[in-house]
Order: structure tokens, then C-alpha cells, then sequence
RNA sequence: GGGCGCGUAGCUCAGUGGGAGAGCGCUCGCUUCACACGCGAGAGGUCGCUGGUUCGAAACCAGCCGCGCCCACCA
């Protein structure tokens, strides 16, 4: 492959654009991310990606999610475990509706007039035109999931699952039908589950208004914001230790506008202390006038109907009207009757559709239900024993409480696109049928039947992801390879809307939990802190950010900038992640091309003699642990480098399975940039050059190393690279990944290292302070043995024994006089070091005198500052 | 109303009991044969405020100020 050499030698920038799809190919040619249905889940390692919606298109959230899952998957896919990461997509229901209203808006016409089954026609054809398009995405961001097994939550397997789900959990009495208060939602005209609601403050005026005591002049006062409703009111309540209504309770109110006879009731639930304590109940559109009504047998009267205008029991006046102009009127009657006593501004929470954004309108409906608290109980209790463990565990706390306190979910949807409700009604005889497969004709009288118009909430079918996926309920080799799962990576917002109903319907259908960790990431947000949103134009388009600096910058970036807690989308992370990716393709370019044998000239020995190089070149150990040639080198730099590369291994590692992905990363730019480059390659260089073995050998192994470390995280720049190393049998992608080897931890060889290393540093900076010429080599004279050959070299000083005039010590180093070295500027800086010193010491003194300190603080911390205290005086002394 | 989190260098963030860190930005100097997406050297911080615990607090405790999020049927 000459060519592939010659990009090598050429190319001094990393252009991912040139290489990303290419790799990718080949790892999906490699079959690597389709692994065979074999094994035990505690033997394999498998991951269900949380699904993205069809109508979806990559954003920085699953940018995020999808690396951090992908870091893992790939990590444990090159320790060699038989992995899984399954992916599909989600069939969003309202998302969907909302894609294909707004077209057929567009069009002039809608999905009543469409009909049911034109528009499923569409929704299926939208559905084959767009819906694959995320599942690209993931591939540009190097996502290594499984793309032959993926999966629909609308696949004809998939409903069967769902169908299962709802017939077992109706035939256990769980699921039910019920005229109930719901949250309806104007804008998607369908009910909404309490999850999908989002309270919002919002500026409100409260209106007073008198209603007229039966038979005397006497009135009771209530407060409302929603006057509309009170054409709905069927009983005024007072709290019964209230002394000031006690007189009135069993009367009657005339509700004005309408001339109901209100009954004036005693409740615990009214609040003496707010407004006049007198409540005004309206059962048909407040969820707490609803439970008042139900408890005292009220009436419940529907004024609001579903397609948000009054009905016709608003009495002929308002119906037809909005709400808001109903609103509007009901004020101007009221105060043409002179019933308003008064009015304020009011601030309080309102519920909003989180989907639609309109205003929630509560109201009875005929709906079903799902009674949740059986289904919470062992789900709250896998979680209180950490078998379901919740990282970080500040959200144990979050979801114990909610399902402590779980309310029935309705989930049932006036949509069309997702499952049907499989209940079958026979009108003639009021038979029903709760069924898998739809039944011919009514059991009891032969009569037609009909099914229910409505489909199932969206996380219904969600809630079945980890399991469904893999074939339940049939017993398929892949459920039993593949579940549980290993973890799941989320943002806190679907906590309850999706992790909470996974863990039940797993315990409850699957036999077990789903997943064993469930790591709660951060939020990205915008550069300046707000939401990152489509609708504020706040996005940040991951696509563009891989089109730009190529997808590894990007998942460096977000491994990097992630945390625990929400974090402002950081481009200098994603430029560090870019400027990352050149670094290790420069580090490789001049390993690789100076580890030849013989020649050594970049540029003018693109050999093809690829038998000769793998002869020299260090052969990867089996099991993944190739050190070069010699495992041991005996040179110092040499061994230093293996036992920080040990270090590095481990910290890496450590960090990744603690799902801490930003020190992850960190840790492998520093280990690269600050260890291996800074200081490991500028110290082996000339051997290099000289074509010396050891030293080739030692970096060879030493990169094929860092190539698999880093892997998990920067996936292509580390994977092009392997592809002209000399080792290289297969993709790196399935490269065992590095273990940390304890045996060649030095810390003999760190410290004396290290000790270079600072020795270095100091001279360098003495040079700079004193204004030194770069150019120059100094004279500098050493008691004992000279230091690393390096030292001289990279500081610019030439070491001897021989004489001259000392006029400054660095450390051990005396440096001599000489012509660049300004003796004036010299004295300064030592006056400078001088005063540095002496303030140590006084601290260090300090410390020391306090006799609290000395008794009190461990040992070594004594000892510790009795030593640093030593230096310092000595140093001080040295320079007179 | 209840709960959670945050306030550290100009910016974005680490650091949870022993001398304040990173990346970016800034200053100075370098066409050093891997890389200017680079190399070397620097400047820059009363760790929100007030009290307390401790020999020792950015870290632990209490209160306050500011910001954010979640849950909640006071109309």
C-alpha cells in the first residue's frame, strides 16, 4: 500500500474528513459490531441504546449519550466480551402527528379528513423516507452499535410484545377504564400523561365574586382565576373548623349567570387562610374540585369540551366561544350583575403541555388507565438494594420518591400513529375483548366488532426497549445472550418517563431488572447557558461540529466537558479534542516512519518491505499486552515511559468504569501530550534517528498501546493510525485492550526520571528569567555524575568537570560564566529567588512552631514540611 | 410549599481536611529535521458573604446573598 505510506509521510495535519467514513465501513465489513447470539448475559456485555424518535435528527444530547455508551461498548469489545450495543428507534407518536399535521395543514386539509388509514399510509411512507436518517448520524459518530439488529418499536414483533404487556397487565386488574380528570391537551387534542405536563408561572388575576346565600342577603365569596369555569360549579366548600361558615354549611348558594342551587359543603381540603376560605367546586375542570366532587357525590359538569370551546352546558351565552373568550365574557356578565367584589394580579403555576405548549385543559374523560403502585413495589426495592444501581446516587434518592408516591398513568392517546388499543367492542350485546390478535366476530351474540379508537402512550411501548428489542415474549437466543443489559446512559428528564417504567415492566414481564446501572449524565447546554432548543435557535448541530473537526475532536470534546451537572457547550474542549487527534497522528508519524531499519530519512524510504519491518517491529503479545520487543528495557527513559504508560492505562480504566468520562479523557491528554510528547519523544529522539533498535521498539509498543487506550474515545485517528503500524494483524477496534501491568511500575526509575525532568525545567526557566539567548549553550559544572544525557540537551548546557567561574546554582548545576549570560540580570534573579525562599521558610517555620501542628497533624505530614523546610534553608544558604 | 444542585484565574470547568489546578484566552521568546491544531517561558485567584468546628477549611457545619433545576391539586 504505497499510497496509504505515502499519506503517512505527507500529511502533517490529521484530515479526519479524508479517512472517518472509510474506517467506518471497514469495521461494519468486519462484522466486529454484530456479535452472535451466544454466551450468558453475566459472560457477555450488552447495551440498549435509549431509542431516538424516528422523526429525530442527531443532536448534542445523543452526541453525548451515544459516546459515553460507546466508549464503554468498545472497551469492553476489546477485553475480548461478546458485545452488544443494540440500537433502534423509537415511533414517537406526537412527534410524528405533529410532523405530518403541520404538512397536511400545509396542504389545507387534516387528519380527520385524511382519515385513519391514508394517514398511517403517510405515516409509514414518512416513516421508510426519514426514518433511517439518525441511524446514520450515529455512524458518523462512530457509534459502533449493532445496525443489523436494528429495531422499530412499531416492528411487527415489537406489537406483539406491547399486545402481551397490555393483556397481562389488564387480566392482573391493572390496566382499567375510567371516566377520570385528566390532562387534555388542546394543541395535540389528546390527553397527556401528569409527566408530560410542565407547570409554568404565570401572571394570573383572581377574580372575587359573590354568590347569593338561598333565601337571605347573605353571600359567600369565593376566589378564582378561571371565572369560565364556574359555569360548571356545583358546590361552594368551607373548610368545617372555618367558625365563619359553619353557620352556612347545608345551605344553598345560587351560582349567578346560571341560577344552579349550589350546596355549601364542609372539606378538610379548603384552606381557611386563603382568599375568603370560601372555595368555589368545579368536578368537571379541577383536578382537587374533581376529588372534592367525587368525595361528597357532587355533579360533574363538562362546560370546556375537547376541542377547546364551551359546550353547550355553558348555556347558550357562551357556547361555542374559546375558552379565553369565554373567559372575557363571563367577567363582563358578571360585572354587569355587579357580582365582582374585587380582583388582583396573581402569580401561580399553570400547566402546559410539554409537547404542544398550549395550556392544559383539566377535564373528565373516558380513558384507560394503568394502576402503577404494585408494579413500583419490587422496582422500589431493586433500587433500594443497589441491584438497580443509580449513579450518581443523588438520584437514587429522586426516583425512590417518586415512585414512592406513583399515581395511576393514563395511557391511552387520541392519535393514530402507534399502537392501537387491542380491546375490541361489540356494540350490539356491550361485549369486550382484550386480545393479542384481533377475535373474528363477538363471542357472545356473533355481532361486528370494533376496536378502540385510540393508540397507547409512547412509553408504554418504550418501557418494553431492553427486552422487546431482543425478542420477548418469544424465547429467542438473544434474550437469553443479552439480557439484562449492563448499564444505560440518560439525562435526568426521562428518569421517570422511561427508566422508572423500564425497570418495572422488566421486573415484572422479563423476570428481571433490565439494566444493572443507570448512569444519570449531564445536560449540554448552549455557549450562554440557556437550553440548548431548536425553537430558540440555541442548538448546537453535532453534525456540523464532526464536519468541521472530525468525530473524534467532537467526542473528546463532550467526554471532556461532561459531568454531573449541567455544563455550557465548551468549543475549546472539542478544539483540545481536534488539536488532540493531530498530536497522536504527528506522535505516530514520527514513530513510525524513523522505526524502519536502516533508513531513516522521512520522506525518501517509503519501503514496501513489510516482512523486514515486522521482523524488527515488537509483535503484539498475545492478550494484548505487547511492550515492545523487550519488556524490560534497561534504559531509565525507556522505563520510565512503560510505567507511566502503566499508570496511564490504570487511571483510564478506573475513571471509565466509574462512568467518570471527562477525567477519562483528561487523562489520556495528559499521558499523551504532557509524558509522551513533551518529554518521552523529546528525549528518544536521537536514538530514533540513529536507527537505534531499543529505542524503536520501546516507542512501537508504547504507541501500539496508546492507540487501544485511547480507542474507546477517539476511535478513528487511533484506529488510521494502527492501520501503518508494523504490528498490526487486525482492526484495532477489536485490538485487546491494554491491561496495566504492575510489573513494570518503577517508582526507582520515575523518581530518578522525574528528577531530569524538574532538573530540565529549572534551567529553561533560568535561562528565560535571565535572558539567556535561545541559541546559546551554556557551561554548567555538576559534582558527581553528570545528569541524563537529555538534560544538557534540552536545556541547552554542556556539562564538564573542568573550571571556570560559577556565578548561579540551579539545583545541583553550577552554571559558569560566559559570555551570553548577563551577570546583572543573574544577581537579580537570584535576589528574586532569594525572597521566594525566604517566605517559604517563614512559612514552613511557621507551620512547624505551631505546637498544636506538631502534636496533632500525622506524622508524615510533619515530616513532610520538616524536609521541605531543609531544602529551603539550604538552598538559601547556597546562595549566600 | 418540599427537595436537589451550583457560586474557585478574563472564560468554561476540575479539585471535598495538610502549601490553589486544567484547557482556552493573555504576555514574552522560538520557521529546534512529528506537529504553529506546534515548542519553551511567564503573568493572573481575599476559592459568593458571615460565623462556627479543627493544630490546619476552597473543602466539614450553620446562617445569609445570588443563580439554576425537579417535584407539588391553596382556588
Amino acid at each position: 500500500m504505497p499510497n496509504h505510506r505515502k499519506n503517512l509521510e505527507a500529511r502533517t495535519r490529521y484530515d479526519p474528513g479524508e479517512i472517518e467514513q472509510r474506517i467506518f465501513a471497514e469495521w461494519l465489513q468486519g462484522g466486529y459490531f454484530h456479535p452472535p447470539a451466544e454466551g450468558t448475559p453475566a459472560q457477555n456485555y450488552s447495551v440498549a441504546i435509549p431509542p431516538p424518535n424516528v422523526t429525530g435528527a442527531l443532536h448534542m444530547g445523543h452526541a453525548l449519550n451515544g459516546t459515553m455508551q460507546d466508549a464503554l461498548v468498545r472497551m469492553q469489545r476489546m477485553r475480548g466480551r461478546n458485545t452488544l450495543w443494540l440500537l433502534g428507534t423509537d415511533h414517537a407518536s406526537i412527534a410524528v402527528h405533529a410532523v405530518l399535521e403541520k404538512e397536511l395543514r400545509a396542504e389545507g386539509t387534516s387528519r380527520h379528513e385524511l382519515g385513519r388509514e391514508a394517514f398511517l399510509e403517510r405515516a409509514w411512507a414518512w416513516k421508510e423516507k426519514h426514518g433511517s436518517q439518525i441511524v446514520n448520524q450515529y455512524k458518523r459518530l462512530g457509534a459502533s452499535c449493532d445496525y443489523e439488529r436494528e429495531r422499530f418499536t412499531l416492528d411487527e414483533g415489537y406489537v406483539r410484545a406491547v399486545y402481551r404487556v397490555f393483556k397481562e397487565l389488564y387480566d392482573k386488574g391493572y390496566i382499567y377504564r375510567d371516566n377520570y380528570m385528566v390532562n387534555w391537551d388542546i394543541g395535540s387534542r389528546s390527553v397527556i400523561s401528569d409527566l408530560e405536563v410542565e407547570n409554568r408561572k404565570v401572571e394570573d388575576t383572581i377574580y372575587f365574586i359573590d354568590y347569593p346565600v338561598e333565601d337571605s342577603d347573605d353571600v359567600l365569596t369565593v376566589a378564582t382565576v378561571r371565572p369560565e369555569t364556574m359555569l360548571a360549579d356545583t358546590a361552594v366548600a368551607v373548610n368545617p373548623d372555618d367558625e365563619r361558615y359553619r353557620a352556612f354549611v347545608g345551605r344553598h348558594c345560587i351560582l349567578p349567570l346560571v341560577g344552579r342551587r349550589l350546596p355549601v359543603i364542609a372539606d378538610q381540603h379548603v384552606d381557611p387562610e386563603f382568599g375568603t376560605g370560601a372555595l368555589k367546586i368545579t368536578p368537571g375542570h379541577d383536578p382537587n374540585d374533581f376529588e372534592i366532587g367525587r368525595a361528597h357525590d357532587l355533579d360533574e359538569i363538562t362546560v370546556i369540551g375537547e376541542d377547546g370551546r364551551m359546550t353547550e352546558a355553558a348555556g347558550e351565552r357562551f357556547a361555542g366561544l374559546t375558552v379565553a373568550e369565554a373567559h372575557k365574557a363571563v367577567v363582563a356578565a358578571l360585572r354587569e350583575e355587579e357580582r365582582i367584589r374585587g380582583e388582583e394580579p396573581y402569580v401561580h403555576a399553570v400547566p402546559f403541555s410539554h409537547r404542544s405548549g398550549e395550556r392544559i385543559e383539566p377535564l373528565i374523560s373516558l380513558q384507560w388507565f394503568c394502576r402503577m403502585d404494585e408494579l413500583a413495589q419490587p422496582a422500589i426495592e431493586v433500587v433500594e438494594r443497589d441491584e438497580v444501581r443509580i449513579v450518581p446516587d443523588q438520584w437514587k434518592r429522586v426516583y425512590l420518591d417518586w415512585m414512592r408516591e406513583i399515581r395511576p398513568w393514563c395511557i391511552s392517546r387520541q392519535l393514530w400513529w402507534g399502537h392501537r388499543i387491542p380491546v375490541w367492542y361489540c356494540d350490539a350485546c356491550e361485549e369486550t375483548y382484550i386480545a393479542e390478535t384481533p377475535p373474528e366476530r363477538c363471542g357472545a351474540c356473533g355481532g361486528e366488532l370494533r376496536q378502540d379508537e385510540d393508540v397507547l402512550d409512547t412509553w408504554f411501548s418504550s418501557a418494553l426497549w431492553p427486552f422487546a428489542t431482543l425478542g420477548w415474549p418469544d424465547d429467542t437466543p438473544e434474550l437469553r445472550a443479552f439480557y439484562p443489559t449492563d448499564f444505560l446512559t440518560t439525562a435526568r428528564d426521562i428518569l421517570f418517563l422511561w427508566v422508572a417504567r423500564m425497570i418495572m415492566s422488566g421486573l415484572e414481564f422479563a423476570g428481571d431488572i433490565p439494566f444493572e446501572d443507570v448512569y444519570v449524565h449531564s445536560v449540554i447546554q448552549a455557549r450562554d447557558g440557556r437550553r440548548m432548543s431548536k425553537s430558540l435557535g440555541t442548538g448546537i448541530d453535532p453534525l456540523e461540529e464532526i464536519e468541521v473537526h472530525g468525530a473524534d475532536a467532537l467526542r473528546f470534546g463532550l467526554l471532556a466537558m461532561s459531568s454531573t451537572q449541567d455544563v455550557r457547550y465548551s468549543d475549546a474542549k472539542v478544539q483540545q479534542g481536534r488539536d488532540l487527534a493531530n498530536k497522536l497522528w504527528n506522535a505516530s508519524r514520527l514513530i513510525l516512519l524513523n522505526s524502519d531499519s536502516g533508513q531513516n530519512q522521512p520522506g525518501t524510504n517509503a519501503r514496501q518491505d513489510t516482512n523486514a519491518r515486522q521482523e524488527q517491529a515488537p509483535v503484539g503479545v498475545p492478550g494484548g499486552t505487547a511492550q515492545g520487543s523487550s519488556p524490560h528495557p534497561t534504559r531509565a527513559e525507556d522505563r520510565w515511559i512503560l510505567s507511566r504508560l502503566q499508570r496511564a492505562i490504570a487511571t483510564m480504566t478506573e475513571r471509565l468504569e466509574a462512568y467518570d468520562f471527562a477525567h477519562a479523557a483528561q487523562e489520556a491528554y495528559r499521558f499523551l501530550w504532557s509524558e509522551l510528547c513533551d518529554w518521552y519523544l523529546e528525549i528518544a529522539k536521537p536514538r530514533l534517528y540513529d536507527g537505534e533498535k531499543d529505542a524503536a521498539a520501546t516507542l512501537l509498543g508504547v504507541l501500539e498501546q496508546t492507540l487501544a487506550l485511547i480507542h474507546p474515545i477517539m476511535p478513528f485517528v487511533t484506529e488510521e493510525i494502527w492501520s501503518h503500524h508494523p504490528a498490526r494483524e487486525g482492526h484495532l477496534a477489536v485490538h485487546p485492550f491494554p491491561q496495566a501491568d504492575d510489573s513494570l511500575i518503577d517508582l526507582d526509575v520515575e523518581a530518578e526520571v522525574d528528577e531530569a525532568i524538574e532538573l530540565t525545567r529549572r534551567l529553561r526557566a533560568w535561562r528565560e528569567l535571565v535572558g539567556v539567548p535561545v541559541g546559546s549553550v551554556l557551561s554548567g559544572r555538576v559534582e558527581g555524575a553528570d545528569p541524563h544525557e537529555f538534560v544538557g540537551r534540552l536545556a541547552r548546557f554542556e556539562f564538564s568537570s573542568d573550571g571556570g567561574d560559577p556565578i548561579a546554582s540551579v539545583g545541583p548545576v553550577e552554571v559558569l560564566a560566559s559570555g551570553e549570560v548577563d551577570a546583572a540580570a543573574v544577581r537579580e534573579r537570584i535576589e528574586q529567588r532569594r525572597t521566594e525562599l525566604r517566605s517559604e521558610v517563614e512559612r514552613a517555620e511557621r507551620k512547624l512552631g505551631n505546637e498544636g501542628f506538631v502534636a496533632k497533624a500525622p506524622p508524615e505530614v510533619v515530616e513532610d514540611e520538616r524536609r521541605k523546610l531543609d531544602a529551603y534553608r539550604s538552598e538559601l544558604e547556597e546562595l549566600g
